[in-house]
RNA sequence: GGAGUGGUAGCUCAAUUGGUUAGAGCAUCUCACUGUCACUGAGAAGGUUGCGGGUUCGAGUCCCGUCCAUUCCGCCA
């Protein structure tokens, strides 16, 4: 017999189906047992009982929880059940018995007994059983998607940049260094250089979605060694503005898909409504950012960029001003971003780039790129950037290349900040930091 | 890399100023129960208090070292 999933068998009652599913509770009533099976759509239960057979009777008694089962059994109306319905067990098989008790606790609605983040991270596998967790993985899936429709509907290329690059791609301090063959080679910060390699291609506008390496001993609700990194780059523009613009539809575009297929279950499971927001995004110079935070006393450390607890409160600041959860802020120092950020010709101290921030967090960091080859080069000189170590960078811009401009997104930080958990080891799906490796290191 | 907090049963946590047999809830196991639905009731088992050293008549508790976790900062997406 074919499988039926948990999903549809409110259209098979009075017939005869097969689920195949885990063990989430067993009722033990002596003469009479429940089993609560669920499978990727849903719970069922399932009955049994002494008057129908007592060999299937004891099986369901005796199945330890997490077990999987493959069950046949008659679907019956039950008016006692919430459901309406259970499944009456004719026979069951247990495909794989689960040891117990569980190393962690799954997460339910009904228990604070919640297993310490490490702890359920090393046992992750069985902390994604959860309702919460599995939700959370179909909204990730939802979210990544809604950001590459948008691109797609807007005639974008996808890219696959190496991972693997012969020369580091920012600053060279925080990379990971792995052996090829008999050289050194290096796993790639960004695809930032291959993304505008794309546009001295005449590819105009791509997008590159993949894993970018850090190695950086982060220690932060924030920060991971590897993660997904949503980068988008388009030509022809004529102002950074353009970008920002582009990311704005994007991400109401992304949030607008997640909230229809998902607002509903987001806001039981995790609390949380999602908003698409109406109109533009508000902007603020890094002055009139560093302005507002005086003005509300809270302090700033440093002149051209945020601490985290600056990002935080100018967040609430906008939110309570403008009613936007979502900020752009501008007019950089140049001096603080990467030297390929195209500068502003009125003045050469600020850079033409952006950050965004939701939340409370900054999730991008755009803007237009220097394009011009003797420009770009004088910059990476003002820099101390060797033109031996930029030279493959450098030449593509030798041969023509487009005024262009992009950004890059970290997928866990905006899944994070969607579903407002604290951390983006919780929406990753294994997070690797610098004390943890696959599953754990360093550990007794 | 810096600062703070923590590590006690499978999990989550208690344990008074340093005090005698380290407790509870959940999970597990046994028994009872023919409609449970966070099942219920009765019972059992479960511990080198992270590790090493020290102070003390006596250490889960105080001190030193060490490992791990976690939060914040720095760095960033």
């Amino acid at each position: 017999m074919e499988r039926t999933l948990i999903a549809d068998l409110k259209n098979n009652i009075g017939k005869e189906v097969r689920i195949r599913g885990r063990v989430d509770t067993v009722r033990d009533q002596g003469k009479i047992a429940f089993m609560i099976v669920r499978d990727r759509t849903g719970y069922v239960q399932c009955v049994a009982w002494i008057g129908n057979s007592e060999e299937i009777l004891n099986k369901v008694k005796s199945t330890t929880l997490e077990s999987i089962v493959d069950i046949t059994g008659t679907v019956k109306e039950a008016k006692q059940v919430a459901a309406g319905y259970e499944l009456e067990i004719l026979g069951i098989n247990v495909d794989s018995v689960s040891a117990s008790p569980l190393p962690i606790v799954i997460e339910e609605e009904h228990s604070d007994n919640v297993s310490a983040l490490d702890m359920r991270l090393d046992y992750r596998w069985i902390d994604l059983r959860s309702k919460k967790n599995n939700l959370m993985m179909s909204v990730a899936t939802s979210m990544t998607a809604g950001l590459r429709d948008f691109c797609l509907r807007n005639d974008f290329k996808e890219i696959q940049a190496p991972r693997i690059i012969s020369a580091a791609s920012e600053s060279g301090a925080n990379v990971f260094e792995v052996k090829y063959f008999d050289r050194k080679a290096y796993l790639a910060q960004s695809p930032q250089f291959h993304k505008q390699m794309a546009m001295a291609a005449d590819l105009e506008r791509v997008f590159n979605v993949g894993p970018v390496f850090r190695a950086e001993k982060s220690f932060t609700t924030r920060h991971l060694t590897e993660y997904t990194s949503f980068d988008v780059e388009m030509a022809y523009i004529d102002s950074y503005k353009e970008v920002c613009h582009f990311e704005q539809e994007m991400i109401k575009s992304m949030l607008k898909d997640v909230k229809e297929k998902y607002g509903e279950d987001i806001k039981n499971v995790f609390g949380v409504e999602v908003i698409v927001p109406d109109g533009d995004f508000p902007y603020l110079t890094m002055k009139e950012a560093k302005e507002k935070l005086a003005s509300k006393g809270v302090p700033s450390k440093e002149e051209g960029d945020f601490s985290p607890e600056e990002e935080r409160a100018i967040c609430e600041i906008t939110k309570e001003e403008t009613g936007c959860e979502f900020l752009f802020v501008i007019d950089y120092p140049y001096k603080n971003r990467a030297f390929y950020h195209m500068r502003n010709n009125e003045n050469k101290d600020l850079a033409l780039g952006y950050d965004l921030f939701w939340k409370g967090v900054e999730i991008t960091t755009g803007a237009q790129r220097e394009h011009r080859y003797e420009i770009l080069k004088e910059n990476a000189k003002e820099r101390g950037l060797s033109e031996e170590s930029l030279k493959d960078y450098l030449e593509y811009f030798k041969y023509g290349c487009p005024p262009h401009g992009g950004f890059a997104i970290g997928t866990e930080r905006l899944l994070m900040k969607l579903l407002e958990l604290n951390s983006v080891l919780e929406t990753t799906y294994l997070p690797n930091t610098p004390n943890r490796l696959g599953k754990l290191i360093n550990k007794n």
